[in-house]
RNA sequence: GGGCUUGUAGCUCAGCCGGUUAGAGCGCCACUCUGAUAAAGUGGAGGUCGAUAGUUCGAGUCUAUCCAGGCCCA
């Protein structure tokens, strides 16, 4: 038996230890408030910045910008956790870096809010306003989110340069893309188009294809019409035609057919109608009574004329005589009747087809979405409020069908939500076919993570339209084109330079204002081409150009070259990908491909999105959102910051507080124990940190204490590997694993050696040891979780070493010690730890406790390797387990039963496709046999084959008078019969375990000694004599008596293994 | 229709280069410990790895097809 002395302290850390006292509770949210005031007291980001200013080697990583229009949540956190681990990560390791946050500013999502904000109900309440106030407003919205992101960054422990964030509103920004611009015009790239997009009635505003695709469809349910197209000269016969956009109809110009569909001709309630066959059902559904006529394919329909269900308005004039029916190979036979109404001015498609026929255009709508005059009874009504109307007048024409309710997915503004109308406008576009390739090769050229980013921004590259880069809006990047009214030329002006050299009027109005409307518009050129007065377009820039420019404005392409060239490209930059791909990742490789023909950067990492608990989207009217505020002060930011980080970067993150319990409970809370043992007994010991490298206690290490400082550098080598190739969840599942190893098996297995009031060499090398695992991990998680690793640090090392840096941030990362790491010595442990499972499994099964000691632990293990270790972890399972001995299974006799198994990875190699032939004969051998001459090292033949010992693998299974335990090819069995000896043992034990409680609850300190009393049987009595000395040294017992405690002891009843004794405490002296 | 992606235990997810009998956490059940303890530990139950075919001596892993979900594009 294992006798041991008890620490002579009973509290942690009382004061003239060199640690400060650990309390096991700690409140970690109080500890992190306290811990962002010493940092903010002590100037320690500027430190932390300032640590690698003059290192030759740089990490240039460049953000990209938050939108400065909300409050930050719980998701950018996560985003900024991945930025700032990096970071921090680098800035260990010694890189020289910028540590610039930048913010998003300008644009319509802006507006968006100032307008709610101000009570605004269209672009009219904001010309109303003063396009200069509301300009105003906007920037001082922008400033102040931007202040309220950055303290709840730094309450993230984000260390970023907050006095130097840039802002894509900023002069430098917007005049960067100017040049970007010119760039583009210099190199014919810039043009107005004529289009029919997409756009927002109440925003006033066309929607580019990029902010359509991202989030801009909901299901809505219109009322779509099937109506009567009357056929010319054909009495009685129409086309039935079908829309879900009512309001397009009085644009209608044409309709069109697939020519190789197949069409039906039939009969319904007295008329005929044409329509695609596998839509007949359509008539079944709605009007029963059908009778085919006959079928023809699409083709013969092209060229029939029509009578349009709007010809007697005025807009229709020039669209009467031309209404005829198209073929375009696009229509579907899904869905409607099979012929498709076909309004150029209202519709996308429609625009093209007119184009390719030179159909007459009617475009119905203004920006507000009123119908403009020449629409008679609806000009000046909102497209949004006309539809019965429209209905009506169908009926009363007699062209009406049938209306039907129907659902689908329908383009809304992505800031407002309200519907969008297809209008034809006029808009500016960067022509992106000579840059496509060149992206595409900057694409190839960037290390993506997950690495089907790649494909998914080659995808959208392949696939990507021209650039609309203008808006009709007021608060953004002022385009700076300049289009002649007189001569149509167009003048693009590429710095402010360049604007104040050719202005003609209006400098003295804008001088002292930033690049922005209204002031920007008072500026006027002359024409390069006729000399006319010029004014700018009015139209403000797409925001993704702002944040595109970021790797040449922010490093300072424009002034200072020499910067630029130092940190261009990024290293790195990361960003959630979804959206990402077609907005700022495709924005930036644009302009770096556009500007310098490369990549602007070097790597892309990129994660999922952020749903609760339960896998649910987050919305704030769901009530499921989490606040940023909230989540540091419930959970703290530790926390959330281990949470986010063990995440597999590719999948979405259920969110919450359920998962913030399990991180603090399961990681967070058992590396603090560790930590407070540790403080606890080295304090108690006045323990000397500077002896944690004497060369007389680095000298004498056991096998445990060599095996932690294996797994620590193991760890350190792992995590250094998998933050260089960022993967965040690798590093932070080999982290945990470590800690589980630390807590569960070496400071459990390692308590004793604290507990010794000696000191000895081997208590000497615990504390050398833990103290090193502990200081070296609390650097490895400083860029994890910077606020517990700096509260260990400045007291496990910045306390007691005079010339330690002050903070676990401005320390350096471990370095891998490759002396100290031990492959045989760590996979035997974690054998041991393996089969001492094993053999728990199998007391457990024969309900024996661990307390009851027993003769004898048989193992099996799989390989000779595995085999070899087994002396070396006998004392390990001997004490792990109670057992008496350890033997391997293989040299006992009496096996119950015995199998034999290829040894695949070496056989399979040597014999290819013969191995289902030598599978075969090693089944229909005797087992026996072959694991006899295995074990002795014979050659074993079977049939033709001759195999080596090492190429079958023997298990052993079922022994009797054992309880047994089998798992993948392991063993343990231990030995069930007991001794009188070890039974008594087992008594004695138990008797023990029961005194300690008594001490505990008659409120003992763990020094104070005691007399003890017992009051049993003989039976129980007889051992505890024959194993007093132990007794008295674990319970610390002066005397042990046998019989009645005085009145003055603390008395009660137990019971030991099914007999109760009375068992009695007083103190001692 | 095209691209990407996912499918492994009740739930959430790992699983490297193909290698012996597939893992974790949560949840559930049982037990243990109680001087690291607002705890924790141990054990157990629970999986034909979406389906099929192929490649291979060997497939959760590679290939193809299909099914189902997600994102994106038409």
């Amino acid at each position: 038996m294992t006798t041991t002395d008890r620490p002579a302290r009973s509290d942690s850390g009382e004061p003239g230890g060199r640690f400060a006292p650990v309390d096991s509770r700690v409140d970690f949210v109080a500890m992190e408030q306290d811990t962002l005031k010493w940092w903010n007291d002590n100037d320690m980001n500027a430190r932390y910045r300032a640590k690698n200013e003059n290192a030759e080697k740089r990490f240039s990583f460049i953000d990209g910008p938050i939108t400065a229009n909300n409050p930050m949540g719980v998701h950018h956190a996560w985003g900024r956790t991945y930025k700032d681990l990096f970071l921090r990560f680098r800035n260990m390791q010694g890189y020289r870096q910028r540590f610039q946050n930048g913010f998003d500013g300008q644009g319509l999502w802006v507006e968006v809010e100032v307008e709610k904000d101000l009570g605004f109900k269209s672009k009219h309440d904001i010309e109303d306003y003063g396009i200069g106030r509301f300009v105003e407003e906007c920037k001082a919205r922008v400033e102040r989110f931007a202040g309220i992101i950055s303290d709840q960054s730094t309450r993230l422990a984000m260390w970023m340069d907050w006095d130097d964030s840039y802002h894509t509103m900023a002069d430098d920004n917007n005049y960067a893309i100017w040049q970007f611009l010119k760039s583009c015009h210099e190199r014919g790239w810039i043009y107005e188009g004529r289009d029919s997009m997409p756009w927002c009635p109440r925003c006033g505003t066309g929607l580019s294809q990029h902010e359509i695709v991202t989030e801009g469809y909901q299901e809505i349910t219109h009322n779509s019409v099937y109506l009567k197209f009357p056929l010319v000269d054909r009495e009685n016969e129409s086309l039935l035609v079908w829309t879900t956009t009512p309001w397009t109809l009085a644009a209608n110009v044409a309709a069109a057919v697939h020519p190789e569909n197949t069409y039906v001709k039939v009969r319904n309630n007295g008329e005929i109608f044409y329509l695609g066959k596998e839509l007949l059902n359509v008539l079944n559904v709605l009007n029963g009574d059908v009778d085919v006529l006959k079928e023809l394919p699409g083709s013969k329909l092209v060229g029939l004329k029509y009578r349009g269900p709007f010809d007697e308005l005025p807009a229709q004039a020039e669209a009467r005589e031309a209404h005829r029916v198209l073929e375009w190979d696009d229509v579907g036979e899904d869905e409607g009747t099979g012929i498709v109404h076909i309004a150029p001015g209202a519709g996308a498609e429609d625009f093209q087809l007119g184009n390719e026929h030179g159909l007459p255009i009617i475009a119905p709508l203004t920006e507000d979405g009123d119908y403009i005059d020449g629409f008679d009874w609806l000009s000046g009504r909102n497209v949004s409020e006309v539809n019965d109307d429209i209905f009506k007048s169908l009926e009363d024409k007699g062209v009406l069908y049938s209306i039907v309710p129907y659902k689908h997915r329908y383009p809304v503004c992505w800031r407002c939500n309200t519907e969008l109308v297809f209008r034809l406008v006029d808009e500016w576009f960067i022509g992106m076919d000579d840059l496509r390739e060149p992206m595409k090769d900057a694409t190839r050229s960037i290390n993506w993570v997950p690495s089907f980013g790649r494909d998914r921004e080659l995808e959208w590259l392949d696939n990507m339209h021209d650039w609309m880069i203008s808006k009709k809006r007021y608060w953004g990047l002022a385009l700076p084109i300049y289009k002649c009214q007189g001569c149509d030329n167009v003048d693009v002006m590429g710095s402010e330079a360049e604007l104040k050299e050719r202005a003609i009027e209006g400098w003295d109005q804008f001088e002292g204002h930033s690049p922005h409307r209204p002031w920007i518009d008072a500026v006027k050129i002359a024409c390069s081409g006729c000399g006319e007065t010029v004014s700018r377009i009015p139209d403000v820039g797409n925001p993704w150009l702002d944040a595109g420019i970021v790797s040449f404005s922010t490093l300072k392409y424009g002034s200072d070259v020499g910067y630029w060239k130092d940190w261009f490209p990024a290293d790195w930059i990361s960003e959630s990908f979804p959206g990402q791909f077609r907005n700022w990742f495709y924005s930036l490789i644009a302009m770096s491909a556009a500007l310098e023909d490369t990549a602007p950067t070097k790597a892309v990492f990129s994660y999922a999105l952020m749903r609760d608990e339960a896998g649910e989207e987050m919305h704030k009217s769901r009530g499921n959102a989490i606040w940023f505020e909230d989540a540091a002060d419930k959970m703290g930011v530790d926390t959330m910051r281990w949470l986010y980080t063990r995440q597999n970067p590719s999948s979405n993150l259920n969110f919450g507080y359920g998962p913030g319990d399990e991180v603090r409970r399961q990681f967070i809370i058992p590396l603090w124990n560790v930590y407070s043992f540790f403080v606890t007994y080295a304090n108690l010991d006045a323990w000397d940190p500077a002896a944690a490298d004497d060369p007389a206690v680095t000298g004498e290490r056991s096998d445990l204490d060599r095996w932690l400082l294996s797994e620590l550098n193991r760890l350190v080598g792992r995590v250094t590997e998998y933050l260089e190739t960022w993967r965040p969840m690798e590093t932070m599942r080999t982290i945990e694993e470590f800690i589980d190893g630390l807590s569960n098996w070496y400071v459990r297995r390692s308590r004793r050696r604290f507990w010794r009031s000696e000191s000895d060499a081997d208590k000497q090398s615990a504390y050398a040891t833990l103290y090193t695992a502990l200081t070296t991990l609390t650097r490895l998680l400083a860029p994890i979780t910077p606020f517990l690793s700096e509260e260990m640090y400045r007291n496990l090392v910045t306390r007691v070493d005079g010339n330690a840096p002050d903070s676990v941030h401005l320390s350096d990362w471990p370095v891998v010690d490759e002396s100290a790491v031990d492959d045989d010595l760590s996979d035997s442990v974690n054998l041991a730890r393996r089969l001492a499972s094993l053999g728990r499994s199998a007391r457990a099964s024969s309900r024996l406790k661990v307390r009851q000691p027993l003769a004898e632990l048989l193992v099996d293990v799989r390989t000779d390797r595995e085999r070899s270790f087994l002396p070396l972890i006998e004392s390990q399972l001997k004490e792990e387990l109670n057992v008496k001995a350890v033997s391997d299974a293989r040299g006992q006799g009496g096996l119950l039963s015995v199998s034999v198994k290829p040894n695949l990875p070496v056989l399979g190699p040597k014999y290819g496709r013969d191995m289902q032939t030598i599978r075969g004969a090693l089944e229909a051998a005797d087992p026996v046999e072959l694991a006899t001459a295995s074990e002795r090292g014979e050659q074993i033949s079977l049939g033709e084959f001759t195999l080596e010992p090492d190429e079958i693998l023997v298990e052993h299974a079922g022994l009797e008078g054992f309880a047994v335990a089998v798992d993948a090819g392991y063993a343990a069995g231990v030995r069930t019969d007991l001794t009188p000896e070890l039974e008594a043992e087992g008594t004695v034990r138990e008797l023990v375990h029961h005194v300690q409680n008594l001490r505990k609850s008659a409120g003992f300190e763990i020094s104070d000694r005691i007399d003890l009393y017992v009051e049993a049987s003989d039976e129980m009595i007889a051992p505890l004599r024959a194993h007093e000395t132990y007794v008295r040294i674990e319970t610390l017992a002066d005397t042990v008596s046998y019989g009645k405690a005085p009145a003055s002891a603390h008395v009660e009843d137990t019971d030991v293994n099914g007999a109760v004794a009375r068992l009695g405490v007083s103190k001692s002296r």
